[in-house]
Parts: structure tokens; sequence; C-alpha cells
RNA sequence: GCGCCCGUAGCUCAGUGGAUAGAGCGCCUGCCUCCGGAGCAGGAAGUCGGAAGUUCGAAUCUUCCCGGGCGCGCCA
């Protein structure tokens, strides 16, 4: 499957500096050295510059020179190529470039930023793949618990970063509605609703109590008639929970289908293995020879008693998968799934896929805390604490924020007392706090201020050059900070890590903190001043718009308290 | 035993080759004639689990060790 080459990434505010560098660093070294291997970052220490470089010292052994000197050369060059957008270089320590950036600088910076509007950030993937990102697949045949749940802000999450990047993504979602489980869970039902215990390894949780009165007739109906309509009920149960979370799929992929028809796709797909060599009977039962293509062992798939393993279905499902002509297939799966990933690469290669698509991203655990004690109780579950249940203490945009501001990889402790705060003192609140300050300051700047920050995407860019300000050092901070975004939705979707998005918006927000503290926007004084931090206020506004988006967690204009206090 | 993940401030965690390691919470000290004080500023606090190695430079890469989680079914 031929990937697309994106047509036209947005340049980042330092496109022409790191050119520039990138230039002088190739004459310098005498070899080549592109705009794209030259990292700026933002120094820690005060008194290092705007911006440092240290593609002196990257490039220094293979050119045979000292650090230092290719240093001074390109320090040499800067000025004539980037006129008053910089204003000072200096050489310091092993040979680091420390760049002080002239107004001009910020100024077509924020252009760069503030022309892109809600784009600004996005489409910069090298290469645009297409992904199915599969998530949640919950069994339906009981409620969806905390660990669905960062299990569904996360796969959303990535698929919102993929997309963003400039990735085509499809949401989907396996519902394993085919099995013994199946007929448990009708069993279940059947057993409550005549008032009976359930069976020996059925399901317990109050849901199936409900299930049993929701369903009409139960007590009479059948074993396959309540299984389906058990299912039904769930699924749509399962939906609902989702929809609330702000979590769509693209598609529900019904595993039963997968045995419909003569032949069904089960059938050919193991055919198809069969054919290939891949599955072979041995001591009564078929495996599939997966230790040959990397796994650690080969797999069962079909028992020696005939029954199919769970596996069985992956492997028609995967099929499937494999047809549609994917570029990558993921799958975020809990921490206990991670021995997975040896058979799915090995399944995918003998189906002739390519094994280097197929990523398997495990999620380690939550821990519910609450006044320093683990949150345990579910009024539905009985003892799990299930999504709704998260969602009801903390609300869906908390909920999501502390589900994704960590690594997928790191088991995180969620303090349902912090999240549930509306005080600066949570981060997610402090973010949409900042979001919608920005806002109302937004509506009280005068009628030309309000004129440029409105036509930002238009011609109102191309004029911020124009306007006769210095820019402050408030206001440079938040530029820069702006500026970051590109890179850091880069690294958050090439990682597979959502968590770096949440890290930045906050940053975003105690920037632009900064700036509203030092710098007042409505009525300030001096030509064109107003204006310019209309604009820079109105592309905060908007890119904090965008990293909250990418999270699923919301941007309020204006926040509304949700309750009273009591001292208020 | 083998495999994967984790070990960073009192707590929860960012930081996958750059300068004096960061944030939030908690703690301490300040700040309301001011666009949203539902806020803001400052401070104390770390042998980056340990040891060796690679490098001009390591929390980051390599090896070994110690601690913790998970997985190694003809279960789903």
């Amino acid at each position: 499957m031929p990937a697309e080459p994106v047509t036209s990434p947005a340049p980042g505010i330092d496109a022409a500096l790191r050119s520039a560098i990138a230039e002088l660093a190739t004459s310098a070294a005498g070899l080549e050295v592109t705009a794209e291997r030259v990292v700026l970052s933002p120094p820690r220490q005060a008194g290092h510059g705007d911006l440092a470089t240290n593609v002196a010292m990257m490039f220094a052994k293979q050119a045979g020179k000292p650090p230092r000197e290719l240093a001074e050369a390109i320090a040499a060059g800067l000025p004539e190529l980037l006129g008053d957008r910089i204003a000072g270089v200096e050489v310091a320590g092993p040979g680091f470039l420390n760049l002080t950036l002239g107004d001009a600088y910020y100024r077509d910076g924020l252009g760069v930023v503030a022309g892109a509007g809600d784009q600004w950030g996005g489409g910069t993937a090298a290469v645009s793949e297409h992904v199915n990102v599969e998530f949640v697949s919950a069994n339906p045949t009981g409620p969806m618990h905390i660990g669905h749940a960062r299990n569904a802000a996360y796969g959303d999450a990535i698929a919102r970063l993929f997309a963003f990047h400039g990735h085509r993504v499809e949401r989907e979602y396996y519902v394993n509605d085919f099995g013994s489980q199946v007929a448990n869970l009708g069993a279940s039902i059947s057993a409550r609703a005549r008032g009976e215990a359930v069976p020996e390894g059925g399901y317990q949780g109050e849901y199936v109590q409900e299930l049993a009165a929701q369903i009409p007739g139960a007590a009479d109906a059948s074993i396959d008639e309540l299984s389906d309509a058990g299912i039904e009920a769930m699924l749509a149960r399962a939906r609902d929970t989702l929809d609330r979370f702000g979590v769509h799929f693209d598609r529900y992929f019904s595993e039963r289908t997968l045995h419909d028809g003569e032949p069904s796709p089960f059938d050919i797909a193991l055919a198809r293995l069969r054919e290939s060599g891949d599955l072979e009977q041995e001591d009564g039962a078929w495996w599939l020879r997966t230790e040959r293509r990397g796994d650690d062992k080969d797999r069962v798939v079909i028992r020696a008693s005939g029954e199919p393993t769970y596996f069985a279905s992956d492997l028609a499902y995967l099929l499937d998968k494999v047809a549609r002509g994917y570029d990558r297939l993921v799958f975020v799966l809990g921490a206990d799934h991670h021995g997975y990933i040896g058979r799915m690469r090995a399944a995918v290669e003998a189906f002739g896929g390519d094994p280097e698509g197929v990523e398997l991203l495990t999620m380690q655990l939550v821990h519910l805390v609450e006044g320093g004690e683990q949150v345990k109780m579910s009024k539905r579950a009985g003892q799990f604490v299930t999504l709704d249940d998260l969602v009801d203490m903390v609300g869906v945009d908390a909920a999501r924020w502390y589900l994704l501001q960590r690594s997928h990889d790191t088991a995180v402790e969620l303090d349902v007392e912090l999240a549930r705060k509306e005080s600066s003192e949570n981060p997610v609140f402090y973010v949409q706090y900042a979001h919608a300050r920005a806002c109302s300051v937004l509506t009280r700047v005068g009628p030309e201020a309000a004129a440029l920050a409105g036509s930002l995407a238009g011609d109102g860019a191309a004029a911020l050059a124009e306007l006769p300000v210095s820019v402050e050092p408030a206001e440079k901070a938040l530029v820069l900070k702006l500026g970051e975004l590109p890179e850091v939705v880069g690294q958050a979707s090439d990682r597979r890590a959502p968590h770096r998005i949440a890290t930045y918006a906050l940053e975003l927000a105690q920037t632009f903190t900064a700036f509203y503290r030092d710098c007042k926007v409505a009525g300030a004084e001096g030509e064109g001043v107003e204006a310019w931090r209309a604009a820079l206020t109105q592309a905060t506004a908007t890119t904090l718009a965008t990293s909250l988006g990418l999270l699923g967690v919301s941007a309020p204009q204006s926040m509304e308290r949700r309750e009273l206090d009591a001292d208020a």
C-alpha cells in the first residue's frame, strides 16, 4: 500500500532560521546539513539567549573540525542572512550557539501561527498513512470499567493525533458477540429472571439483574434469545457510555459475522493458512506456526476437541483487516496482553501483510485515589469502578485529562478529589480557565484590535509584521511557546504519546498567564500595541483549544461553576 | 527460569545525547485601586534504584545487579 506524501506541511515559525543555520553549517562543515537536522531549543538558563542550537557539536566530529570553530563560522554568517530577525549570536561552552532574536522574528512568527488558525501544528507528517486503530473492544458481557476508560481515552486521543498530524484514521471496536461467554450471559440472565442464583461461572453483577428486568418475557425466553437480547442491550449501553465520554467509532466489527455464510470468513482464513503451510495438525489440534515467524512458540487454533480457540476468530478478523489494505494496524490493549505482539505480527505476515505495520500498545493500570485511599465501590458493577462512575465523579473533561496526562506505559494514580476541584490547583481547570480568560479579554478590546484578531486567517496575519510594536519578554516567551506546537504534535503522534500534548497545554497556559499578568491587552497604550496583543491572545486561545481538542477535552469560552461553594 | 514495562523532589509524574534535571500536588513566605483574584509571585526540597562502560557531554545509549508490576494455557 503506497503511502501518500503530504502535500504542504505548514512551515514552522523557525523555518527561515533553521534553513539559514543549515546553509551556513553546510558550507562550514563541508558536508550536507539539512534544515531538519537543526535542533533549536529554548535554553534553560537566562543569559543563554532566546534559542540555542547544538549543530556545531553535532557535526564537528564528522566534519573533522573543532565544534567552536564551526559555531563561529555559523555565527558570523547569520546576521547577513536573517537581517533584523536576529539581534545577537554568541558561541558558548563547548560549541553552543546562543541566539537572541529580533522583534521582527516574533512578528513574523506570530503571523505564521495566527495565519494557520485552527490548523496550526497539524499536517506535518512526512508520510501520510492509512491507520486503523482498534481500541476498547470490551466484552459485551459486562460494564466498562476504569481500565476501559483509559483505553478509550488513549485510543481516541492517538486517533485524533494521527488525523491532525496528517494521517487517515479509522476507529474500530471488535465486538466479542460469539462463543461460550455469550451463552453464559444468556444463562445468567435466565437464572436472574426466574429468581434463581446464577450458574457456576456465570455473571454475578447487578447489571445482569437489570437486564433480566429490562428484557420482556425474560423468565420464559430461551437461553439463545436471552443471549442475543443481552448482548444487544449491553452493546447499546457501551455505545451510550462511550458517546457520553466523547468517543465515537467508525466501525463496530461483530465477531459473529465471521461465522456467517458458507464458506464463512472464518473458514476462508483457516483454509488460507492451511494452504500456506502455516496451519498444521499435531496431536489432534491445529497449530499456527508462529514461532518460525518470530513468536515465542506456536499457537493452538483448533483444539483437539474440535473447538476453535479465541485466537481462531482473531485470525479471521485479522485477515479482514489486512485485506482492507491499511498501512498500519494499531491495537490498544491492557497490560496483560503484551504477550500478543509476537503472534499477531506472525499472523499478519502469514497473511502476506507487513508485520512492521502492526503495533500493539499496552496500557498500564489506573488506581483511583480519594483522600489517600483507593476507591473501589461502584453503584453499577458492585466492586469495580466503571467508566460511568468515573464520569459521574469528576466529569468527562477531568476524566480524560487525568487518564491522558501520563505516558501509557506507566501506571497512574488518579486523585478524584483533585480532579474535581475547580481552581488553579487542578491542571485541567487551569488550562480551560486560561482559554476562557483569553476569550474574555478578546471581548474587551477596541474595534481595531478586534478587527485584526478576527481577520488573522485572512490578510490580518500579514499585517502583523507591519505593526510598529516592540516585543516584550512575556510576549516573546508566548510566541516561542506557540511555535512549539508542530514539533510537539509530531512527537506525540510518532511516539503515540498524547500526554505530551497535556504537558504542552499546561505550559502554554502558564506562559499565557504570565503574559496576561505583564501585558495589558484591552486598552493598551501605544500604536498597534492593543492590536498586536489581541492577535497574540487570539492565537493562544486557538492553540489552547487545539491542544485540548486533541485530548478530547472541551475548551469553554467561559467557565461556569458546577456547584456553589458553601462560603461563596 | 524466560520475555515486556517501570524505578527521577515528601506524593503523583514529565523529561529517549547537551549547559546549573522540571511540572502539578503538599509545605513555607509574600501580593487584591489593575482586561476573569475561580488569580499571581517567590522559597525550601533530588547520590535521576546501584555499579561499570560508550561519549567532548548520559536521567536518556550498552552490560550486569537490586527492587516492583505484568505475561509466559488445547482460558477468554
